[in-house]
DNA sequence: GTATTTGCTGGTAGCGCTGTCAACGTTCCT
DNA sequence: AGGAACGTTGACAGCGCTACCAGCAAATAC
């Protein structure tokens, strides 16, 4: 057949119109918005396209139309459990979507972030999801200034860019030391690893609860910024015994930490939550599984990522939330591992609500 | 001033040839040959475009050039940790070049990924990176007549696309049997979930290694094709005591599976290693942190996915590898778990290569 | 000295698509 | 019946960049 083809053989929207018999504007509307045409030219292009297989080319149509169907993801780190959820969800939410993820990792710096930043605006992305509410001045200006949608996600702030959806930090820590407070804890002491802002505001949490009892003691507190991990939290809860023999429950950053803390106990033969309380944070998967099973807060992580992707398209397309910051809550899941009334006969703990959900 | 400018206000290559006194061409060539310059005026359009702030427009430079800077990612999970390893190894990879990632999530369908495979052959990628051997006929095909790069990671097969780095699953497996054989294990269980294709493979490398040893029989495997996760590796081991109750080693086709199946010994009670030994895969973090350690096979997920993206640049660049398949080889990682002479003297055992590693 | 090569530079012509606006036919209203 | 309003369609003109090829000067060869 002689119909005319680009140079490297693939189907361009102009061979598609002319099978179809229209102009190559009107197949162009036929991908972008089918409903402005009629319905017998509608099912003519849908069938050439069909036949001759035919994709459009996304850098042409981003060059005409002055915007990319792209939305931009900064994230602080790929290693880490809790963002590999928020991804998930975000990827998930995109795939029904026209919009496809472009992610770069912070590597947990502001420099870095903001030269990515600038770098993802200068392609004019359709929106951006970035991580968190300590972003520099100069990347806050130029998301100000940004002529797309924006969503922070992972922690709630008071002055979003745009739309903002996350929990806060702080209350989910005094929440889980209240907690720890309940099951009759007096010394409980805090470990922290990486210390981001995110995790600096646990801490945060973690002394205003210890204060509002008068138990709190600098010395309760051991934290590290060396990335986290299982290894490491046997690591810091050893210090912390070092520091503080009498301890009767430990608040850990992270879920990471409390496996480790778990398991050191398990080789000095400390008993938990006999002796010794934990509570975790994140509520990973395996925090049910462990023994003694693991009191973890439980944050929406999932749901997080695909309710920022999703709010995101929205108000892509024009229809933006009414309400643009999103508390999606927190709940400490209450096991084993600090329940006072540690019995055989109740060996599995129900997960029950501790705190406030949204 | 009154320099001509884009509607959208952003600084053009011509903005910059004009301010350096050269054709927009030459300013185009400084971008991407600036060797091709003469020194002077690299020095010129160099500062130009520091002064002007350019950043080139992506969408104009694949349209004009038909290819684009973007390496495709295919992956069947987001959830699975050893995916994020070898993830941030390709990030990190790509981060010195000039190259972006775009990632998509196959779910482990063959069918989704052909389909995802279409899609981003269809926008000319520079190369790309797909999980394994097993893509459909048509994926193949399409692979075959690509023209970039493509790179196969995760595992290693007869007959390579183009470039392949991984290693052998079945081998890695055989050896972990070996291993549990040499420490005295005779009934020795499989617990596998999931069963992707490299989850198969490890399972035929046991079921090949059992019945070497004529040890092999069928009520020794628990498998499921639910994804896999610490509580599951629980419920199978249960499953796998109840038809067997008289195994002494376990073989887990990952280290999830083996953290459930260390918990639910701890539950009922059973010494590891004394009763039972058990073996994981992968190699995560934490198996060197739990009580007692935990033996695994280790794999270079990391630096798989390193390797794979340096391997994809230097060929996309023209400089293709002298040996394009590359195996990365596995350590069997002994640790308490297995060790038919734990003593508490020996409470940290040394990580020690117990085979092959290229 | 002339011919050839080499290194650098610029002009021209698109890449494939969409924004804009004008034009058409149809329907509806008065 | 006349006109407005609407829905649908197409012509045109780029989007910002690079491939291609030509041209020119300097360097090298004979």
């Amino acid at each position: 057949m002689g119909r005319k083809r680009t140079k490297s053989g693939k189907i361009r929207l102009a061979e598609v119109a002319e099978l179809a018999g229209v102009s190559p504007i009107t197949a162009s509307r036929f991908f972008r918005n089918p409903e402005a045409l009629s319905v017998a030219k509608r099912a003519r292009v849908e069938s050439a396209a069909k036949e001759l297989g035919y994709v459009p080319n996304l850098a042409a149509r981003a060059l005409a139309s002055q915007r990319t169907e792209v939305i931009g993801v900064l994230i602080p780190s790929l290693t880490n459990n809790v963002f590999s959820d928020v991804l998930r969800g975000i990827y998930d939410a995109s795939e029904g979507s026209r919009y496809s993820i472009q992610l770069s990792n912070t590597r947990y710096s502001i420099l870095q972030e903001e030269r990515l930043l600038r770098l993802f605006l200068a392609q004019k992305p359709a929106g951006l999801i970035v991580t968190g509410i300590d972003q520099t001045a100069e990347s806050r200006a130029m998301m100000e200034a940004a002529d797309c949608p924006i969503v922070q996600i992972m922690e709630l702030g008071p002055s979003p860019v745009d739309m903002m959806i996350g929990f806060s930090h702080y209350d989910a820590a005094r929440a889980a030391v209240a907690h720890l407070f309940a099951q009759g804890c007096r010394r409980i002491g805090f470990v922290g690893a990486r210390m981001d802002p995110r995790v600096q505001r646990r801490l945060d949490g973690y002394v205003s609860a210890m204060k509002d009892t008068a138990l709190y003691e600098q010395r309760l507190v051991v934290t590290t910024a060396t990335p986290t991990s299982v290894t490491l939290g046997g690591a810091l809860f050893a210090d912390l015994l070092a520091r503080e023999p009498g301890i009767d429950g430990v608040f850990c950053a992270n879920d990471d930490l409390a496996l480790g803390v778990l398991f050191e106990c398990r080789r000095r033969e400390i008993e938990v939550p006999e002796q010794i309380a934990i509570v975790g944070f994140n509520d990973l998967e395996f925090m049910a599984s462990t023994v003694p099973t693991l009191t973890s807060v439980r944050t929406n992580r999932y749901e997080m990522g695909r309710t920022a992707a999703t709010m995101l398209v929205e108000a892509i397309e024009g229809r933006r939330p009414e309400e643009p910051v999103l508390d999606l809550g927190f709940k400490v899941i209450e096991r084993q591992s600090s329940l006072a009334q540690r019995a055989e006969s109740q060996p599995m703990v129900s997960e029950l609500v501790a705190d406030r959900t949204k």
